[in-house]
DNA sequence: ATAAAAATTTAGACTAGTCTAAATTTTTAG
DNA sequence: CTAAAAATTTAGACTAGTCTAAATTTTTAT
């Protein structure tokens, strides 16, 4: 089948993809998968070979539908083993994603879908991210940013487009947990900071730079 | 830390110690391995340098303590693994031994913790095999082959010797799981195969091929 | 429109792990 | 004790994935 390593370029390249419009650069993959540009030249000429990416040189690439099935497979058993460390071994959300990473690589299709039944067929891992299905479509969510809600308005907390531990950590720390209701009491124009109302009532300040990085839903 | 290969290969020089007196040749690691004897040469000579195997040239081989240490601890996870998959998710015996050779090496001694406690502190794996401690020691078995077992007597079956997914289904043809009681009625002289009585008073008959790979311990 | 800057690819080299073929050492048999 | 056989190691080569430095192409700015 396919390396770990090509298994983690195509995975690189759907996230890329998914936050920008046209291809993606030898430089952003570069700089996502911490290798130099010569490197990941040589493995984008591997993947055209296999036909798992579009590679025009020197104009970046985007997947092919086989390439795309294989990277949506990928992400499906990342976030089925965070749902198991959450949930059933009792993981922090924060301390998940880097063991998720090598457990998403163990090759075997029955083990994904007994995983899945064991947690109950989950449509959301531990950091609100959706679960690809077992069919390969990823299921669309209508989320926004927290940093684009109005004073007053009151949404819920459904996901974090940030993983990093020191992120979670602070999250943790404001006592903002997914799904949790809060409500923008203020927000200033200046830094663009908010002051949000917790359902305890009690009011914690959250910067642009981490409202940016929440996802929030309708209330309720 | 060590290698998915090195891994391997102390994981294998354990194996083969366990079952030999003096150390372990070349050879027998190619063939356990699937490799060259050339190969192997190669790998040992950086074990060596490692501090993880004695070696002398044309000598043979012995794990060091630390060897020892790391072959425990992967044989472990192993072990837990393959507990994992037949009490959780409802593998079959005879289909999570490839599987368990993947996540073994799976790097995170929290999981390890995590997961031990989760199954409630297993004992034995799937096949009978003990699980080696989270302080590096393997718990010591009494267990004898069914081959050398009287006629008469009666015993329990604790283990198997061959992990093969066609021994497993073999022996799931013949009714004869962990744990179950059987007398041995009958012995042949001439091609040692036995006459085996279950607890359901059914017999069945077992080649000395068979018998010879199962373990079995004092009954009740 | 062109020159400088930035991005990308190519060239050549390195490591881990493997192989075949050849050389060396140990073991076995006579 | 010696010669053949068996086991083991060494030599040289290959692949996957990576790197640095150099060459090439594209983009940007005057
Ligand atoms: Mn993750
Ligand atoms: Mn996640
Ligand atoms: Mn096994
Ligand atoms: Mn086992």
């Amino acid at each position: 089948m396919h390396s770990f390593t090509e298994e983690n370029y195509l995975k690189t390249i759907y996230y890329l993809a998914s936050r920008q419009t046209g291809e993606v650069s030898t430089n952003a993959l570069a700089e996502m998968t911490a290798t130099k540009a010569a490197s990941v030249s040589d493995m984008l000429r591997k993947l055209a070979d296999k036909q798992l990416i579009h590679y025009k040189k020197y104009q970046g690439v985007r997947l092919t539908e086989e390439g795309e099935r294989v990277a949506l497979q990928i992400i499906r058993r990342h976030r089925l083993w965070e749902v198991f460390l959450v949930e059933k071994l009792g993981f922090g959300w924060d301390a998940v994603h880097d063991i998720a990473e090598e457990l998403e690589h163990i090759r075997s299709e029955e083990l994904v879908t007994r995983l899945d039944t064991y947690l109950g067929c989950p449509q959301f891992d531990p950091h609100g991210d959706p679960i690809p299905t077992s069919a390969g479509q990823m299921p669309q969510t209508g989320y926004q940013k927290l940093s684009e809600i109005n004073t007053g308005q009151r949404v819920q907390l459904m996901g974090v487009l940030e993983h990093s531990t020191e992120f979670l950590q602070h999250l943790d720390h404001l006592d903002l947990t997914l799904s949790c209701s809060v409500t923008v009491a203020e927000s200033n124009a200046f830094d663009k900071s908010l002051l949000v109302q917790l359902e305890s009532g009690r009011t914690v300040f959250v910067s642009h730079e981490v409202a940016k990085n929440l996802l929030v839903g309708e209330s309720q």
